[in-house]
DNA sequence: CCTATCTTTGCAACAAAGTTGCGTTTAGAT
DNA sequence: ATCTAAACGCAACTTTGTTGCAAAGATAGG
């Protein structure tokens, strides 16, 4: 796949830079935290990788996770984004073994019924267990 | 409520501080985060704060939420939680207006399918909205 | 009630995570 | 090839959370 044209299409210039971050995050189903993305692109600057993350959940490229633990990640939005409001709903599953952290874009949000008055508006599922790698082992 | 008693009883010493903390916590059926705690308790160390919240969470005296923005909140067990293992497994409400987090005491985590291979440990529900009283409004 | 002991607190220093400002470099339009 | 707005690198700063250590406080036993 050719992510010189998505970010082209986004508004964003192409540069090696992004299209390293891209690449990367398109590996597998996986969300990255930056730490593990500031090992992998150790030349680069930990300022613009911040930066590049935030312009690319911004124009709807990736999104973003907080665990449970306050560690933030990033993934790669499949279908793409309308602008700064994400159609990502789908559940998140966090590997207490591997660490990782997969985007099971299939397991859709659980529809949930709330007290009198609550209206929700956006929901966040997060689970932790045992990937199916680590579950076979 | 005595919380001198649940205190000693989960083997830490009753002071003016874990006393003022926890009763604030018991106000409301909200988490409290660690900087709105701060300004509350603005003469009280923000290290002697932080190591509060840790023992009660460590004794299961209270539970931790972090939000989609990675705000860590705290909250009070309702039922007494067996060490390091919480049983609250309720949905969390995080309201848009008002931004105070709510503990769903009543509303239990869903139950969902994973893909093949992958196996729940835990599970956490985040929601997004309106609370009921900026519903109103 | 007093003392001894172990815990908790406050302070200072540090570490990790994220942001901002600014001068330099670069993408890509003309 | 030139020009300009966007992106980058660097330094400085903020926010959040942790660690070491000495002083103060809680409580059990005498
Ligand atoms: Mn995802
Ligand atoms: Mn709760
Ligand atoms: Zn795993
Ligand atoms: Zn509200």
């Amino acid at each position: 796949m050719d992510f010189s044209v998505q970010i082209r299409e986004k508004g964003l210039k192409v540069t090696p830079a992004r299209l390293s971050v891209i690449e990367v995050l398109s590996e597998g189903n996986q969300a990255f935290a930056h730490a593990e993305l500031e090992k992998i692109f150790d030349t680069m600057d930990r300022v613009t990788l911040y930066r590049i993350l935030n312009d690319f959940e911004y124009v709807g490229l990736v999104h973003k996770i907080v665990d449970a633990e306050g560690i933030t990640r990033f993934a790669l939005c499949k279908k793409s984004c309308p602008d700064k409001h994400h159609t990502d709903d789908h559940v998140h599953f966090n590997c207490q073994i591997c660490h990782k952290m997969f985007c099971l874009d299939k397991v859709h949000e659980p529809q949930i019924n709330l007290p009198n008055g609550f209206k929700a508006e956006r929901l966040q599922t997060l689970i932790y267990g045992l990937c199916n790698s680590c579950n076979a082992a």
